[in-house]
DNA sequence: AGTTTTCCATACTCTACCGTATGGAACAAG
DNA sequence: CTTGTTCCATACGGTAGAGTATGGAAAACT
């Protein structure tokens, strides 16, 4: 039997425990003497879980992105105008705060060599996951694969501007006004077709 | 009399040096003594130069920031017309490749206190720039701003996508049908109005 | 009760870098 | 030629974190 009370650690907090260090100070703060004292162990606890230090982040990434493939699938895949479904991606920059503060560091790492193939794989999903809404909108493939693409890059510039303090609060409106001008810039009227 | 020859080093050759490394691994890469070991010398040497590694990067960041400021109002502010000085914002991440492979690195490690500060200045400037632009267009100076942010957001999308390996090569014919698509998105016609 | 796992603490070693202290070669100035 | 200045090398001490080795307490099993 094992000891399921909260006295004793298991992989799994240490994962999710290294994807909140990460959402806070970043990919090059998860180190395992500093988590571990946050942990209120000693890293003697950590090395018995895990084989060092890569091992911690391979697995916190997968689990993060496991998560953000379910979020796609499921809260934006059931909404089914192809106009609403994409307006609410934007939307969901306000929501969904921890899993956007990780993707937020995660990008600030790119180039990292076990970051790298997980941010390739998570925009390339989203990327087709917009085009299609484009392409229901009446798009020929082509142009929705380019709108799709320069959608996502003005997520990803927000996203920027963002942690350069340079974006109008998420709840003010001041914001409202910008999404109003993005969703018209980049997203065709329904009605006008 | 200083000696000017080539024997040894300024401080302006350790700033130079230091971008260098930057714009190659980043600025968590940039230490002291690799960096000294690149050039030649030891440590010894770059600490007669300068008090620190703080005071050495702030020189660095101060000299990039003034190349991009020149750029800034030299090269795209003699361009008349507003429509084509939009299209040459776009067309010159592919030229000036070092100022924007240290610009992408910087965008990395916004956060940092030197950092952040650089970046704020460079991103409103640009902007402002921008905004300008499409104001000439005929723009209301909101919707100038709010487009302005928007294609700024693009370019830093852009900036981020390249650096995750996922924008087609900048000189191929995918990249000029993706510009031409932007473009058309981004910039209203100039004779339709 | 005795033994075996499980989980963690403690105490090392090792590496990489920062910053300092000091000496010394080369050149300039007198 | 001597002296001072410029520029750098060498050697040292200090910090932070990675990974290893080992012991030990407590639970679980038999």
């Amino acid at each position: 039997m094992r000891r399921n009370d909260k006295e004793t650690l298991t992989a799994a907090d240490w994962e999710m425990a290294a994807l909140q260090l990460m959402a806070e100070k970043g990919i090059q703060a998860l180190a395992i003497e500093p988590l571990a004292r946050r942990m209120g162990v000693t890293k003697g606890s950590f090395y018995w879980h895990f084989p060092g230090r890569e091992a911690l982040l391979e697995q916190a990434l997968s689990l993060w992105e496991s998560h953000d493939r379910r979020n796609l699938n499921k809260s934006l895949g059931e909404i089914h105008d192809p106009s609403e479904r994409l307006v609410t991606f934007f939307r969901r920059v306000g929501k969904e705060t921890f899993t956007h503060e990780v993707y937020s560091e995660l990008l600030a790492a790119a180039g990292h060599p076990q970051v790298e193939p997980v941010l390739e794989r998570v925009a390339e999903r989203r990327m087709k996951h917009i085009a299609v809404a484009f392409e229901e909108l009446g798009m020929p493939p082509d142009e929705a694969q380019y709108r799709a693409r320069l959608t996502y890059s003005v997520y990803l510039g927000f996203l920027q501007l963002q942690r350069q303090h340079q974006t109008p609060s998420l709840s003010s409106e001041a914001f409202e006004a910008y999404l109003d001008h993005v969703i018209e810039t980049l997203i065709p009227a329904p009605e006008a077709n």
